[in-house]
DNA sequence: TTGTAAGCGTTATCAC
DNA sequence: GTGATAACGCTTACAA
């Protein structure tokens, strides 16, 4: 069997062009478009419009055989939510392209065992290095992974890490403050009995955002206690545990899962059962994610700027700016929206 | 400024190591990693032999530059619905990846002015070359894209085109087909009052799922108008649309949408409008996108086979059998769940 | 069937 | 500041 072949793309200018037109030599070109020190104003001047008039772009391949840099950034998903993968996606490709590199992507699965994840990573890194890896959630946490890249001297980011903080660079928002907003939101539209729906064990932040919403009620009076059920962090999983919470006799008047999948789950449920949001039973998610503006009435939820991340981490590994084990924080926002107001009079 | 620098990996066998170790020429060791005709076994399997011991894995960079090929498939992404995206990009990925190729991303904004328009394209193909794209709809469909891709002899593969589809390979469904199936499903429930929730425009295969559809409803008999609204393939566009058309009187008993995302619009809007679905009104989709779980009750759609669609166009860019301009259509399936029911006796 | 030699287009080393 | 010259790891004529 042949293997595939490709048509070569048109002649392109090559650095020796360049060096002839302008009458300096490769190296100096090299300089030139490395932005390196030490080049005089009038050879940049020289070699700059010789580039522009030939329509000179370097050779990718030829720099990574011959350099360290590949100019290619890898992003590591797995099991990822449609929604959220393809923002992060998007803001990490932006500035990725803004600085003529280009977004290489790589799926792994981390539910296999060890030996096998390794595999998978090897297979990753062997025949095409890249310049640095964006992990998502829950790659984040995934401390195998971690010590994968740095036994290999890869540099890395983590987005929305929640473990080991100190481990590396990463972005993330402050999971338990914006559980508390909520928390607070819920609490002064009159709401005295509440739920809350966890996410999965794996998902570190879920964790922080439960936790933060607890603690949150507590700390403004709250002494009921708070029922606690499993959203599984998908709408299935939101139903069923919304079934289950609203059975419960004196019910919650207010409930908040810990991402929009299981919110939406939740007001299935009450729907289902003949309970109207927010008029009987008040709703909220987290993520803003585009469930939330896809069910009826829309959902009150907290905003996190997930593109705004894919950037950030994008920048962070591109600036080189040593800053390991530093966790940038960025803003979240609380988005009130139907899906909440006061209790039933009845209940309050 | 000094650009970033990154570590290179760890040194790693060469070439020149697995031919010094099985005693043959560096020739030979390319025949056998190519799978070249004309070697012995006995050369093939000492060269192997020595591939495994060494873990030798070929440099990408170094073939590229030496060879024509690039090792690296590009998905092009425009304006995408997160999860159509994924899942096309999962079935690109796990084809691309069992055959030692890379998987690189690139959004394209196909709304900005022509000159823009190539100007992007530009950009993406000088620096960086890649062995072939996949194009997703709606660039499956943009004329000026392939015109640019055919003046360079960039090989391409479609994934739903519905214009000109003698241009070049494609991966499709029967979009008529798979709709007018739909048409027959809610035809034998009963309904005889049906409105459609076109798509925008520039999504050609949209209209062929609308005219479809209308043209299976005349077939079966019907001859009262049907409403014909633009859902504009988003939630928001599926309320507003879904508001006005059941405002109408008689309004339908049957609503069919041209994708999930307006058909859970409609929904919306009935529940607005304190319709029941399924009993009061019957409500179907298109895509069995993830949205068509996230409701409630669970959309009736038809299943398209995105992921294999990504796999066929992978394996079709990666066959080089010159199957120029030959659509490969593969199979949808209707998914009947609970938004449809025959209509209210009442109105039967 | 196998091997030799010449690049591919850059960056890196070291002189000048 | 600037410029020869040697890598980088592979493919591809062209021989043998």
């Amino acid at each position: 069997m042949t293997p595939p072949t490709f048509p070569a793309s048109s002649a392109r200018a090559t650095m020796d062009d360049v060096a002839r037109l302008s009458g300096v030599s490769l190296k100096s070109v090299s300089r030139v478009i490395n932005g390196e020190p030490h080049v005089s104003a009038t050879l940049r001047a020289k070699v700059e419009a010789a580039i522009a008039e030939l329509n000179y772009v370097p050779d990718a391949a030829a720099r990574s055989l011959a350099g360290s840099r590949t100019f290619i950034i890898g992003l590591l998903l797995d099991n990822p939510s449609p929604h959220y993968t393809m923002k992060i996606q998007k803001g990490v490709y932006d500035v990725v392209r803004s600085q003529q590199y280009h977004l290489r992507i790589d799926n792994i699965d981390s539910t296999v065992p060890n030996a096998q994840f390794s595999a998978q990573l090897e297979a990753l890194i062997r025949n095409n290095r890249c310049d640095g890896f964006v992990l998502t959630p829950p790659l984040s946490d995934n401390l195998l992974l971690l010590d994968f890249l740095e036994a290999r001297m890869i540099r890395y980011v983590r987005i929305a890490p929640a473990l080991d903080n100190a481990r590396g660079p990463g972005i993330a928002i402050d999971d338990a403050a914006a559980a508390a907003a909520m928390a607070r939101h819920l609490w002064d539209l009159g709401h005295r009995r509440f739920a809350v729906m966890r996410g999965p064990a794996s998902h570190r932040a879920a964790a922080r955002r439960r936790d933060g919403f607890i603690a949150e009620l507590e700390r403004l009076g709250n002494t009921a206690p708070v029922i606690d059920a499993d959203g599984g962090f998908s709408f299935e999983g939101g139903i069923a545990a919304g079934e289950a919470v609203i059975a419960q006799s004196p019910g919650p008047t207010a409930v908040f899962a810990c991402n929009d999948d299981s919110a939406a789950g939740v007001m299935a449920a009450c729907s289902k059962a003949g309970l109207k949001v927010p008029d009987d039973i008040s709703v909220c998610g987290f993520d803003d994610s585009w469930i939330a503006r896809s069910v009826w009435p829309y959902l009150t939820t907290v905003y996190q700027p997930i593109e705004e991340m894919g950037q950030a981490a994008a920048a962070l590994l591109l600036r080189r700016d040593e800053q390991e084990g530093k966790i940038s924080e960025l803003g979240f926002k609380l988005v009130i929206r139907d899906s909440t107001a006061p209790p039933p009079l009845s209940q309050a």
